[in-house]
DNA sequence: GCTTGCTCCTAAATCGATTTAGCATTTTTC
DNA sequence: GAAAAATGCTAAATCGATTTAGGAGCAAGC
């Protein structure tokens, strides 16, 4: 285990923490000496074969682990200006919109760098629920701007209960006081509803996860409301215990088993979707024949499906662009008032309909 | 544009750059001013309103960009250690693999998490060949332990010919001096025809994207020798342009339609499988009837392509696995001695074979 | 005996931002 | 008019690692 050294140590009654210059004292040398060692430089600027040694021993000893902040401090040039990008997205999500949206930030990275200017784009990584917990977030230590995605609710509240002093877009929620990219509320819902509608289906069904985030509430409720008030009848909600296309598929099966009707099914992300083909297509139905899906366009191949997905949902491209060129502008001290953008879905007409 | 003001301000002649001590001094105040304005805090300790005006108005002209280096040392709380872990991957590669690894390198992240000790896990990106530009590599500005995957050869040479000071992985390739995760060489190729030479076929092809990795040159080299050995007769090979799905079945769909056979299929990735069947379906042929198709397992979702791909690949768990134990075993500062560690193809046999 | 050169090591400066303790002023209070 | 309180700001310390200039000690050379 990493530190378990220290976890001895500590045991032992030292309580402070291990740097360069805890192991110059345990070994009895300057700090220079224990750097020199660190960097593997000892021959060059020509340290004893034993102090060498000692050194590293307490290394190991005392568990030491370096400090990134300090060693990129030191190791920065003064002419490069460095600029860190962020996009912060969960474990459990998928990382399709987010690989979207790093590729144009790099695209207007890469525009801007140049000799005194460069970018580093990297992706942060929280668990769902517990943004609060991402270190550096609120004191901008690790980044001059990021991009939030992927939020759950708690995460929604913890933002909008904290003001981030530096450039921050949301990506695909609505927070007080943020700038948010989202597409137009409740309009890929009743969009999917009248493609469906319009196939002239009778039981209408949506797919959703147990837990549900903005967007797909609202996909759900906005849905449910236009099929509810164009035919008078209430849509069956099939609730997936997770994400996955396998939960996916298990709640389909168990919809289909139990002889509820379904030609008219809407998922509100395409990984269920991907489950739901297979339920039906097990079930020995037809896809768009007898029944008719429509998914939301968050997964890469949602074209290449069979059939290929029928999609309405947010303008990827578009959204992405907008998120990018805010967090630009943010950066650049622009005063951009906090607001939301709304994106229009896109609609994409595939065989599944 | 971020820093045009910068620009401007450079072509002025300043050529120092720009810090809190540059604002501090082009206003007339001390940098503890500028630093509470920045941080928002102007108003508890009650900076003159006119006073805030100016500094807001010199970080503006003169384009200022915090130091999150710098920023992060000084919020740096002695009693926590910080462990940046990194997975370096590049903006071209698919992110499937890199989501597998990210999870397990969380899931060891969180049981050594305590008070005492936390981890911060992020995904870097750099350009395909183009690794030496990663900044802090060369340096551990950045993290404490990487994972590197998808080099190319570019980026292989290029971490062969230097040594990284801390502690470093690679994960799918194989270069000299360091740590190294692959399937065991050729391993896969030849199981996928082991296959598919005991489903009796005739027509043996193996489509790969025109660029090859390391490891998707050896399966097709080792899927190729294994057939020619037991049949005599050479695979045919098929080419996509790149590494979508769309490629591949544009690839395929002009085999087919060029009457040149093929009723053994041996996709290098799973994204160029899946573009396969399109093709394979568009022709009126069956899966796995007429044509039987072996896949990788690079895929998040084989397993729901239709019909589900079987696959013979790297076991992902398992070699993700060792990647990150020998990580930690690496920070731990044991002595390991770089190596090669081979991991066994998994073999998952479904539907279309 | 003095210089030169080598070996092995250290003191101190530095990177950039933030915060704490405290110092001048000015204003209010009694 | 003196004390107290508020206002508006600064000097200096600090976070951790690295590097540079240089010093002490010793051996070799003349």
């Amino acid at each position: 285990m990493v530190g378990s050294c220290v976890m001895r140590a500590m045991a032992r009654g030292e309580k402070r923490p291990v740097t360069v210059r805890t192991i110059a004292e345990h070994v009895g040398v300057s700090t220079a000496a224990v750097s020199t060692v660190l960097a593997n430089r000892h021959e060059e600027r020509r340290l004893a074969p034993a102090t060498v040694e000692k050194i590293r021993q307490a290394v190991r000893d005392l568990g030491y682990v370096p400090n990134v902040a300090g060693r990129r401090l030191r190791a920065h040039d003064p002419g490069v200006r460095h600029i860190d990008l962020g996009i912060l997205t969960t474990y459990e999500a998928p990382l399709f919109l987010v690989s979207r949206a790093l590729r144009q930030v790099q695209r207007m990275a890469d525009a801007r760098t140049g000799p005194g200017r460069r970018f580093s784009v990297s992706i942060g990584m929280y668990h769902a629920g517990r943004l609060r917990e991402m270190p550096g977030l609120l004191d901008a230590s690790r980044c001059n701007g990021v991009i939030v995605t992927n939020t759950l609710p708690e995460d929604d509240a913890f933002l909008a209960s904290v003001t981030l002093p530096y450039a921050v877009v949301v990506l695909g929620r609505r927070i007080a006081n943020y700038c948010c990219v989202i597409e137009t509320p409740g309009e890929s819902g009743r969009r999917a509803a009248e493609i469906l509608l319009a196939a002239r289906r009778e039981h209408f069904v949506v797919l959703t996860p147990a837990l549900l985030t903005q967007s797909t509430a609202e996909r759900a409720e906005a849905f449910a409301a236009l099929v509810l008030e164009r035919t008078g009848r209430p849509v069956t909600r099939v609730i997936a215990g997770g994400f996955t296309p396998a939960n996916a598929a298990d709640a389909m099966r168990a919809h289909l088993a139990a002889g509820r009707g379904c030609d008219a099914l809407y998922a509100v992300t395409d990984s269920l979707a991907l489950g739901a083909y297979q339920a039906i297509k097990d079930g020995n139905r037809r896809i768009p024949r007898d029944v008719a899906v429509v998914g939301v366009g968050d997964h890469e191949h949602a074209d290449f499906f069979d059939p290929p997905l029928t999609c309405v949902g947010p303008a990827n491209d578009a959204v992405v662009e907008h998120v990018v060129t805010w967090l630009f502008h943010l950066m650049n001290h622009r005063r951009v008032k906090p607001a939301e953008v709304h994106v229009a879905p896109s609609v994409v007409m595939r065989a599944s309909t």
